[in-house]
DNA sequence: ACCGCCGGGTGCC
DNA sequence: ACCGCCGGGTGCC
């Protein structure tokens, strides 16, 4: 037996069809009013409930909302009504109101709503048995500060709310202790496997140029589905003659707006770009592919059942500015040359606004910031005026904040069709997924009041029927394949061999003694803190002695710069000297690479801020701990901490290869390494491309002198280069004519994902990371999909070094990672210690 | 008849 | 609403 909607009675279908036109938009500002409404609101995460109270809802004739037995109501103030200002209207699921609460307890609500003392929220547990009216459990949620001021004020109206009872309380208590772990594992876990059957393999059109592999065919055959299929959306259900929503209980006569689209999140490398482009040119108007050849007639007007605009033709477009020129490349090569595909790339000052235009383009290209630059000039933004067939957000992560212009413009576009892709869509929490839901319009999700109470709030709370809420609702639109996904026990992508080797280098006599004697003394000082227990205390300096041992391995003019006195800040110093000292010890503790994290989220450094007692945290943790306390101390060695004296890394200079006296530049055995090897692969094949890495950026301009005294063509790649010049970089690099530059030297960090470098086979770490996750992520630049060739990885390390000890630590921390995913925070302080004392033999 | 009772009209806020 | 409330009709049984 399901439940049985309710409506009042009298021909229900001539009342649909009487006013289907008014009600339905009436509905839709309706719940625009109540979207806007909700979207000021705080997040659900702290609430606590105050107690529960029995309430009717009266008036239900007089509006065309269905409510069924159990289904969630929305509560929203009315100030405005006519005939009472402390009105409260109830609303279902999709916004359509219902009824009224009653006037008396209307009265005592409307305190509460409007001074935000509490969130109500209502369910209607027994239905109706009748068409006037039916009662309704309200509950009240808030912070527990006005606990009391909520409860006083109803009970003075004459209303009592009921706690209910621990039951809130152990799952409170629940929630921070067991379920933590649990949840986070099953949370990370969310986007993992959601290859399920999603089997089907569909062809591209011919337009295509490029073969689709095996799983983009998948892909295609998916988003192709999800596009035209009338499936009904998650969680949505047909029983009988009725739609009917499982979570919310909600059901209704007309089939709920199907969602046209969904997530595609592929690991970087597998093909989203071409799966897009595929998509595009296969999937036009009912299953036909685009109609490429400009003969306009193509689109049919034929009058239809389905209420989709037939003439909608343009694809948009939206990418970070970092990935638009591959946007462009992409669809010069996988289109083959003699389609006419109209793709405009709307960029620049003399960007084409005529909506004519857009709209008559088969794909416009686009950034985030040109759509929301528009949006924000606030009138008339072309993107917004235009009926898109199909809106594609590109690494759809970026408009996680549903506070930014940007998330705001990209919600009110209209289209038809909406994708997201992304590697990594979700980055930190639950919260990121709402904005990709509501921008897909997953009703009723894209309402934050609904979201908060059906997933987010249960989730933060450690309900476990919460996070499978969440995990069905993901599964339904996502598709999600890793490079090492496996389908029928076959790799997805068959990437060219990946061979590392170890490469050990002896260090000259001269560099020995002049590393032993700097190990010598950084041991002293070492040895002193650990015997004083000051570790952490110090830990800048402990990180600046293991700093310069690494630079020893690599290059003695790399220690050029950095002053011999790292002790603490004599008192005589000035403000500014003090300041400056500051500055360089925050640029060593970034520099060094050990992907420093900070001690109070236990996560990598952002918008990192040094303490006076040298301490780096990210600047919102450590203005919290700040905030939390009378006098603030710094959470690693309790000394005291003036939130005025926090000092930020102030904007990178461009390092200068003229002041490093590279005129002359002297040589180390590690270079030679290197040169060794460079000379030996082009002599065996000159057209051999490499990459060579380092952690210092100094140690690249370094080898620029011996690169070109041996006639090398090389470019650079670093952090401090503009999108402009990066794209120009690789472009350069990527390139296969014979005068393209064989060899690009990257520093560790530059790009970060995304970057394509699978012109290089050849890749030579110059030096160890503390996070091997890292070489691995630089190494996959070119080991992806693209690569022809077999990679050969040489990893230079300095024999009877710090440089051998980190890689010990690295296989450690990797075993460990392995074995208990996620878990290695709790100790990580003590465990550094015991790193560093490691990395030094103590 | 300044009551009671009956029965039709009516009904959110 | 198979209610409550309102207000007009009505008035022994």
């Amino acid at each position: 037996m399901f439940p049985r909607p309710w409506r009042f009675g009298g021909d229900r279908l001539t009342d649909v069809d009487l006013f289907a036109d008014g009600s339905e938009s009436a509905a839709e500002s309706l719940s625009q009013a109540i979207r806007a409404a909700a979207s000021a609101e705080p997040d659900a995460d702290g609430s606590v409930s105050f107690g529960q109270l029995r309430g009717t809802v009266v008036g239900l004739r007089y509006y065309s909302g269905v409510v069924n037995r159990g289904e969630m109501v929305g509560l929203v103030r009315e100030p405005q009504n006519p005939y009472d200002r402390n009105a409260v209207m109830v609303t279902n699921v999709l916004g359509r109101q219902v009824g009224h609460i009653r006037k008396e307890l209307a009265a005592a609500m409307a305190y509460v709503m409007d001074n935000s003392l509490a969130k109500v929220e209502g369910v209607v547990y027994s239905g109706t048995n009748n068409t006037f009216s039916m009662p309704v459990t309200l509950s009240f949620w808030g912070s527990e500060e006005n606990r009391d001021a909520v409860l006083k004020h109803m009970a003075s109206r004459g209303f009592r709310l009921d706690s209910d009872g621990g039951r809130a309380a152990v799952r409170r208590s629940y929630s921070a202790f067991a379920f933590v772990f649990q949840l986070k594992n099953a949370f990370d876990n969310l986007f993992e496997g959601l290859m399920q059957s999603k089997d089907g393999e569909k062809e591209a059109a011919e337009a295509v140029a490029t073969p689709l592999l095996p799983h983009q065919k998948q892909a295609l055959s998916w988003m192709c589905a999800r596009e035209n299929k009338d499936a009904l959306p998650p969680f949505w259900e047909k029983r009988g003659e009725l739609y009917y929503n499982s979570l919310t209980c909600f059901s209704a006569k007309e089939i709920p707006e199907r969602l046209r689209g969904g997530i595609l999140a592929d690991d970087m490398g597998l093909g989203k770009t071409l799966t897009t482009i595929a998509l595009i040119l296969t999937n036009f108007h009912k299953g036909k592919p685009l109609p490429v050849e400009k003969s306009v007639s193509c689109v049919e007007v034929s009058i239809s059942e389905n209420t989709e605009d037939l003439s909608a033709r343009a694809t948009l477009i939206l990418c970070p500015l970092s990935v638009l020129s591959n946007w462009l490349d992409q669809f010069e090569q996988h289109v083959h040359a003699d389609v006419k595909l109209s793709v405009y790339l709307y960029y620049g000052p003399e960007r084409n606004r005529s909506k004519t235009f857009l709209s008559s383009q088969d794909v416009v290209i686009t950034t985030y910031n040109v759509l929301s630059a528009d949006f924000g000039v606030g009138w008339d933004s072309p993107l917004h005026g235009i009926s898109w067939l199909r809106v594609v957000l590109d690494e759809g992560h970026m408009i996680r904040n549903p506070n930014a212009q940007m998330s705001k413009a990209v919600l009110e576009l209209k289209a038809q069709r909406r994708w997201i892709l992304s590697g990594t869509p979700i980055q930190n929490s639950v919260k990121d997924l709402w904005m990709l839901l509501a921008f897909l319009r997953l009703k009723p999700f894209d309402v934050r009041e609904w979201w908060n109470r059906v997933i987010q709030r249960p989730v933060t709370q450690g309900d476990k029927t919460g996070l499978q809420n969440l995990q069905n609702l993901v599964r339904c639109i996502t598709l999600r394949r890793t490079k090492s996904s496996e389908v029928n026990g076959r790799r997805l992508v068959l990437l060219p061999k990946k061979t590392v080797y170890v490469e050990q280098v002896e260090l000259s006599q001269q560099e020995r003694e002049e590393y032993e004697l700097a190990r010598n003394e950084g041991k002293r000082t070492i040895g002193r803190y650990v015997a004083e227990g000051s570790v952490l205390r110090n830990y800048a300096d402990v990180l600046a002695i293991l700093m310069r041992l690494r630079q020893h391995c690599c290059h003695p003019d790399l220690l050029g710069k950095i002053s011999s006195d790292l002790g603490k800040p004599a008192a005589a110093d000035t403000p500014a000297d003090l300041r400056e000292r500051l500055i360089e010890r925050l640029r060593l503790v970034l520099a060094s690479g050990s992907d420093e994290e900070c001690s109070v989220c236990l996560e990598s450094l952002r918008l990192p801020v040094i303490t006076h007692c040298a301490h780096v945290y990210c600047r919102p943790c450590i203005a919290q701990v700040i905030s939390s306390e009378q006098q603030a101390r710094c959470p690693l060695c309790r000394g005291e901490i003036n939130p005025s004296e926090l000092v930020e890394f102030p904007p990178e200079e461009v390092e200068d290869e003229k002041s490093m006296n590279c005129g002359r530049w002297r040589t180390s055995s590690k270079v030679q390494a290197l040169m060794g090897n460079l000379l030996r692969l082009r002599s065996e094949d000159a057209n051999i491309k490499s990459l060579v890495v380092s952690q210092f950026t100094r140690f690249l301009t370094i080898l620029q002198g011996p690169l070109r005294e041996h006639g090398f063509s090389f470019v650079r790649l670093d952090g401090t280069m503009s999108q402009k010049k990066r794209a120009q970089t690789i472009q350069e690099f990527q390139s296969s004519a014979a005068d393209s530059p064989k060899i690009m030297l990257l520093s560790l960090k530059a790009g970060g994902v995304g970057l394509n470098l699978t012109a290089a086979s050849r890749v030579f770490l110059m030096d160890p990371a503390w996070n091997p996750a890292t070489e691995e992520q630089c190494i996959d630049r070119c080991h992806r999909l693209g690569q022809k060739k077999n990679v050969v990885v040489t990893k230079f390390i300095v024999k009877d070094s710090v440089e051998e000890n980190m890689v010990r630590i690295q296989k450690k921390k990797q075993d460990l990672v392995e074995k208990t995913f996620g878990s290695v925070s709790k100790d990580s302080k003590t465990s550094r210690i015991d790193d560093i004392r490691a990395l030094l033999e103590m």
